[in-house]
Parts: C-alpha cells; sequence; structure tokens
RNA sequence: GCCGGGAUAGCUCAGCUGGUAGAGCAACCGCCUUGUAAGCGGUAGGUCAGGGGUUCGAGUCCCCUUCCCGGCUCCA
C-alpha cells in the first residue's frame, strides 16, 4: 500500500501498517519523537492501521496539534489518579481545553476533595508517567461497553453511551486503557503516558453534569501540560502576568473605584476612575451627536404595570429589584427600552420621523446572582451606553449595518478587535415563531452584507429579539459581551406602537436595541486590562505629573498647572518635600503618560523637562509652557493610541 | 444560585501542630532643599470580616452569616 506524505512523496508500506511503521520508515529519529499522526486531516493513534492511499502527516511536539494531544492524555492520568485515590469516584468527561485540561468528577458522598489534595494526586499521576504506560485502543460494541460500565456504576458513561446511540446511531464505541485505567474515548492519544513531559494542577471547581443546573454538580479538577518543564515554567509566569493586569487590582492600586460589603456589585468610583469615565462619557456624547441619535433621560423607577405590558414581569422578574411607593408597586429598570417607549409614544409619529434614534447613559439595575458577580465585568448597577431605534421594516439593514460601522469606529480607537456573535431565539421568548424567523433573517444579512465573521450562538438571544454581540477577553483570556445589537419586533406589538405611513395608515415600527460600550462599567474594566493601567494621554487620570525639584519652585510648578487646566487637561503636581527620584518613581508607578520636571533652568526659561511614562531622563524635550500645551492638547484631541508613537 | 477556597494595620503580606499579633510601604513628626525609579531618624496605627461554640486559654479548632477569589449555571 501507499501513502502521501505532506511533501507530495509517496511512501511504500506493507499491508496493514500503522502510522507508527510509517514514521519509522521515513525515519528513527521521527518514530522516537512522533505522538500520533495525522490521516486525511484526522488525527490517529500511531498504532492504528492505515488506510491505503491516505494523506499522512507525523504529529510530534512541533506539531500544533501535539498540546491538545498530551492535555487529553493528561486528563485520563489524571483520572487514573483520581480513581485509584478514591475508590468509588465516578468519572463523567475530561477534554483538553484552550490552555490545559480538566476532568469532571463525581466523589463518594463521604470524600472532601480541594486543592490540598493536590500534591498526592500530582505524586500518583508522575508514577504513571514515569511508568510510561501505554494507550492501547479497544472498539467494542455499545452492548459490551454499556454492560461493562453498568457493573462498574459508572452511570455517566452508561449514559454518554445511550446518547451516542440516539444522536449518532453508534453501533460501537473506543475505549483507551492507560495502566489501570479505562475510559471510553474517542481519542486519539500519544503511544504512551510518558510523552507527557510537564504537567500541573491548576483548580477546582464545581460544574454542572452536561453545563445544565438542575442536574448533579461535579468536581471539576483543571490541570495544563506542556511538552517540556520550561514551557509549563513559562505558562505559568505568564498567568502571573496577566494577573498583574487585572482590573481589580489596578483599580486598587491606581486608585480608580472600590467594591465595599455596603452595596454588592457596586463599584464607588474615585476621582481618578471618574475621569477615565468621563473622557469615555464624552466621546460617547460627541460621536451619538453626531449619529443621529437625541440624548433623552428616563426615571429608574416605573409602575409594574409597565413591566407587565413589556413581558419583564414575566421572563425578567427574578432579576429585578422591587419597591412599593404609597402601596404602589414598582420596579426598577432593569433595561431602558420600556422607558424610550414611552417618549415615543408620548405623541403621534409619521414615517416622515422614522428613523427615530433615542440614547442615554442609561443607569439600569439587575439583580445578578451572587456568584456570578466579577469586579467591573459583572455589576449589579449597571451604566450602559444604552439606544433605541424606532423605523421601519424596510430600514431595519441600513440601521443595523450603521450600528456596527459605529460600533467597529468607537473599538478601532482602541484597537480593539472584537469578536461577533450572532445570538437566536431562546426558550423563554415574547413573539411568534415567523417573527423571529423574519428578525434573524434581518441580523443575518446585515453582517453578510458587511462582509464580517461571526459565530452563531444559537438559544442565546433576548427574550424579546436575537442580537448579534460583540465580544471582548480579559487579561485572563475570559470572554465578555460588550457591545450588542438586538431586533425587537416584540416590544412594539406589547405597547401597540405606531406611525402614519405614506398610505394614511397606521403601521407597526421595529426597535432596535444597542449598545456599543455595552455598559460604562464593564467596558472601563475591559480598557483598563487592555492598557494594563497604562492608558493613552486621552483616558489617562493625571495627564502630567508635575515634579519640582524642590519646594522652592512649587510657585512655578503651579503656573504650569494652571495654564494645562485652563487647556482643558488635567495636571497634578506632586509639592511634596520628597526627592527627585522618589517623585519620578512614584509619578512612574501611578502610570502618568507624562512627567514634568521643573526648577530653576526651567523657570528662568519658562519651559518644562518633559519624561514620557518608562522613558529615562537623559533625553528629555525641554519645551515652552505654550509648545507642551500644543502637543499636549494635539494627543489628547485626536485621541491618539499609545502605540502610535 | 451551585461547588471549592479565602478574609490579619490604609496597601502588600508573615504569624508551625491553640499560649493573647509582626514586617515593608503609606500616614504623622523632625532633619535634609533635593535634577529623572525609593535620603535619614522617630511616632502612631489592629473588636485578626461579623456572630456563636469548644477550651484554663482561640487569629489559629468547630458552626452560622456576610463579602471576596476560582469555576459552573446565568448575563452588558
Amino acid at each position: 500500500m501507499k501513502v502521501t506524505l505532506p511533501d507530495g512523496t509517496e511512501l511504500q508500506l506493507e499491508e496493514g501498517a500503522t502510522g507508527g511503521d510509517a514514521a519509522l520508515a521515513i525515519g528513527e529519529g521521527l518514530a522516537r519523537a512522533a505522538l500520533a499522526v495525522s490521516v486525511n486531516g484526522e488525527l490517529r493513534d500511531l498504532a492504528r492501521p492505515l488506510p491505503d492511499g491516505a494523506q499522512l502527516s507525523i504529529i510530534t511536539g512541533k506539531s500544533p496539534e501535539a498540546l491538545e494531544l498530551i492535555r487529553h492524555d493528561t486528563a485520563h492520568v489524571l483520572a487514573a489518579a483520581v480513581m485509584e485515590l478514591w475508590p468509588g469516584v465516578k468519572i463523567s468527561i475530561g477534554p483538553a481545553i484552550e490552555n490545559g485540561f480538566y476532568y469532571d468528577f463525581d466523589f463518594p458522598e463521604d470524600a472532601e476533595v480541594s486543592d490540598a489534595d493536590f500534591e498526592r494526586i500530582e505524586t500518583k499521576m508522575r508514577e504513571h508517567v514515569k511508568a510510561k504506560e501505554s494507550f492501547t485502543r479497544q472498539d467494542i460494541s455499545v452492548q459490551e461497553a454499556i454492560e461493562k460500565f453498568k457493573t462498574e456504576n459508572q452511570d455517566y458513561k452508561v449514559e454518554l453511551i445511550e446518547d451516542l446511540i440516539t444522536n449518532e446511531g453508534a453501533e460501537t464505541v473506543s475505549l483507551y486503557t492507560n495502566g489501570p485505567f479505562t475510559d471510553l474515548c474517542r481519542g486519539p492519544h500519544a503511544t504512551d503516558t510518558g510523552k507527557i513531559k510537564a504537567f500541573k494542577l491548576t483548580s477546582i471547581a464545581g460544574a454542572y453534569w452536561r453545563g445544565d443546573a438542575k442536574r448533579q454538580m461535579l468536581t471539576r479538577i483543571y490541570g495544563t501540560a506542556f511538552l517540556s518543564k520550561e514551557d509549563l515554567a513559562e505558562h505559568l509566569h505568564m498567568i502571573e502576568e496577566a494577573k498583574k493586569r487585572d482590573h481589580r487590582r489596578l483599580g486598587k492600586q491606581l486608585d480608580l473605584f472600590h467594591f465595599s460589603e455596603i452595596s454588592p456589585g457596586s463599584p464607588f468610583w474615585h476621582p481618578n476612575g471618574m475621569k477615565i469615565w468621563n473622557s469615555l462619557h464624552e466621546l460617547w456624547t460627541e460621536q451619538n451627536a453626531r449619529r443621529g441619535y437625541n440624548r433623552v433621560k428616563t426615571p429608574i423607577l416605573l409602575d409594574v404595570d409597565l413591566w407587565k405590558i413589556s413581558g419583564h414581569w414575566d421572563k425578567y422578574r427574578d432579576n429585578m429589584y422591587f419597591t412599593d411607593i404609597e402601596d404602589r408597586p414598582m420596579g426598577i429598570k432593569p433595561m431602558n427600552c420600556p422607558a424610550h417607549i414611552q417618549i415615543y409614544k408620548s405623541e403621534r409619529r409619521s414615517y416622515r420621523d422614522l428613523p427615530i434614534r433615542y440614547s442615554e447613559d442609561g443607569l439600569v439595575h439587575r439583580h445578578e446572582p451572587s456568584g456570578t458577580l466579577h469586579g467591573l465585568m459583572r455589576v449589579r448597577h449597571i451604566t450602559q451606553d444604552d439606544a433605541h431605534i424606532f423605523c421601519t421594516e424596510e430600514q431595519i439593514q441600513d440601521e443595523v449595518i450603521q450600528c456596527l460601522r459605529f460600533g467597529f469606529y468607537i473599538y478601532e480607537i482602541f484597537g480593539f478587535e472584537p469578536k461577533l456573535e450572532l445570538s437566536t431565539r431562546p426558550e423563554q421568548r415574547v413573539g411568534d415563531d415567523a417573527t423571529w424567523d423574519r428578525a434573524e433573517a434581518a441580523l443575518e444579512n446585515a453582517l453578510q452584507a458587511e462582509g464580517l465573521e461571526y459565530e452563531l450562538n444559537p438559544g442565546d438571544g433576548a427574550f424579546y429579539g436575537p442580537k448579534i454581540d460583540l465580544h471582548m477577553k480579559d487579561s485572563l483570556g475570559r470572554s465578555w459581551q460588550l457591545g450588542t445589537v438586538q431586533l425587537d419586533f416584540s416590544m412594539p406589538e406589547r405597547f401597540e406602537l405606531a406611525y402614519t405611513g405614506d398610505d394614511n395608515d397606521e403601521h407597526r415600527p421595529v426597535m432596535i436595541h444597542r449598545a456599543l460600550f455595552g455598559s460604562f462599567e464593564r467596558f472601563i474594566g475591559i480598557l483598563i486590562e487592555h492598557y494594563g493601567g497604562e492608558f493613552p494621554l486621552w483616558l489617562a487620570p493625571v495627564q502630567a505629573k508635575i515634579i519640582p525639584v524642590s519646594d522652592l519652585f512649587n510657585d512655578y510648578a503651579d503656573q504650569v498647572a494652571q495654564t494645562l487646566v485652563d487647556a482643558g487637561l488635567r495636571p497634578d503636581v506632586d509639592a511634596r518635600t520628597e526627592s527627585v527620584g522618589k517623585k519620578i518613581r512614584e509619578a512612574e508607578l501611578s502610570k502618568a503618560p507624562v512627567m514634568l520636571v521643573v526648577g530653576a533652568e526651567e523657570r528662568d526659561a519658562g519651559t518644562v523637562s518633559v519624561r514620557r511614562r518608562h522613558n529615562a531622563g537623559d533625553d528629555d524635550a525641554k519645551l515652552t509652557i505654550g509648545e507642551l500645551v500644543d502637543v499636549l492638547s494635539a494627543e489628547v484631541a485626536e485621541r491618539r493610541r499609545p502605540d502610535a508613537g
């Protein structure tokens, strides 16, 4: 038989030859380094016989697939160790994931497992790795497999196999054995556990079986594995570095905001944080005005009757706060839409008025479950850069496209490259299926018209309509939704919105809900991590730290500061009786983008000595105060990115 | 909300198997008048998250509550 290698050469092999045989035929070194083999683009074990005429490539440690393979191997070794340490433990699934792997276990009732057990689990795992136990594959009938796992009391495995039968019509399944441990597994695996060169258990957490909150909570153990100890060390170091960018840590360090038990999930914004907020708010005001949005402001407390009409009472009540005002039940708004609808409804509308675009930096409150709160990323007190567009059905696509372009304009300022998701109808929803069909198609059309790549996220839409979401990752790789464009045929129906068409008949408008930052809170959280606290000049809370070399020059420093303030800039004078070295150090630690050193020389010449963040002082530019104002003002005005020089 | 882990001075953290709390930085007071990443000396600062229990004795052990951290579910 013959197989073809990646470079196009053909390799002649004996009938029934395996991937391992092929690797050996190419070279002994390759055979030693081989972990698995790619057959017609599908990863397989080295030990499996090759089909004639296959496109073959040998997977080694250098291949991009190698890490995934090794991590999956390590997950099996973890399961093997856990089963030895806790007899009677039930196993479920253990895949490789980005940056590592996990395995989910159902421990016996009385077992208390925590990260304190990692050491002994790892020790056990190391024994298996050292023993270089081979992974052997066995294909058996589904009946046999069910029988086997039933006798072993492995209910989760039985359920998995039963699902394979119903969903895929499976007749056989594969089992993999490493040492004492046999698992239901598609594979592939490396030849033996000795290929795992470095691993570490990283955390332990609860995880629902099948991701279903109504089902059993399992214990998930996370770990990571690499092909060398150096790679592992580097990975761990990178995580440490990423933690330094955590917005919760930087928020404290840079004195931007704090959280308190007094009001969980609600930031207290400090003066420094508020300066970032205000700069962002200015961008919001400016661009919304420029793009045909009219700013409005609506109440936070609204009669419960309104929430009954909108559907929030039925579908969103658990996330809302309620109160009684003089025996009248009121709800605190979790969204601004019903309030904006009141403005639309305050007078008769004509087709000539549409589209009507209202924007509001709307403060909403949502009862987010306690376990989900996460710094600024997930709060209960949310300030959305909200907008609602009322338009005709014909205007939908154009309006959605305008929203997306607006979003990309904003994200470009920060150098963000968001991931797009199209979320479709959820189980909990209002509106009939035909309406949902139209709404989903409209969004899809807009995305395709703009040639944008997106991921489909079925069932994740809002209860009133499908949506396009813009996602960004935080410093530790967690993805957060920022912007959103949501289509809504339902609210207009429920509130009986109307406009008079050119036919003099009443028509129903369509609503588009959109936010681009998403919320000021989350957006600033992402910004802090994105910049690692080193904000570009236009966002920096303190733009220029003025450092008099001794307190003899405090007056001149104040004079410089006043000139900058008059020009709309944000300086701060460090007038303490401290050494220049100390003041520079602290200015650097505060991540101020500009430091201005002033002494006798500068005072006499009417200049400042300009040090940029991270730049040693030797090549400081000497600028007159006027020049300084021009330079800084220009940089702020164009919202220059730090990487733009 | 669920599973696991945490909470010690303003901040970052130490405090072994129970014997009554400590460092650095910050703050305050002096001296130094300082030229590009920490000048020197001193002083003060804690209901060890809150509540209950075990014990002669609890920061340390047990229980409850709150909040935080890591995940899961859910979400901007």
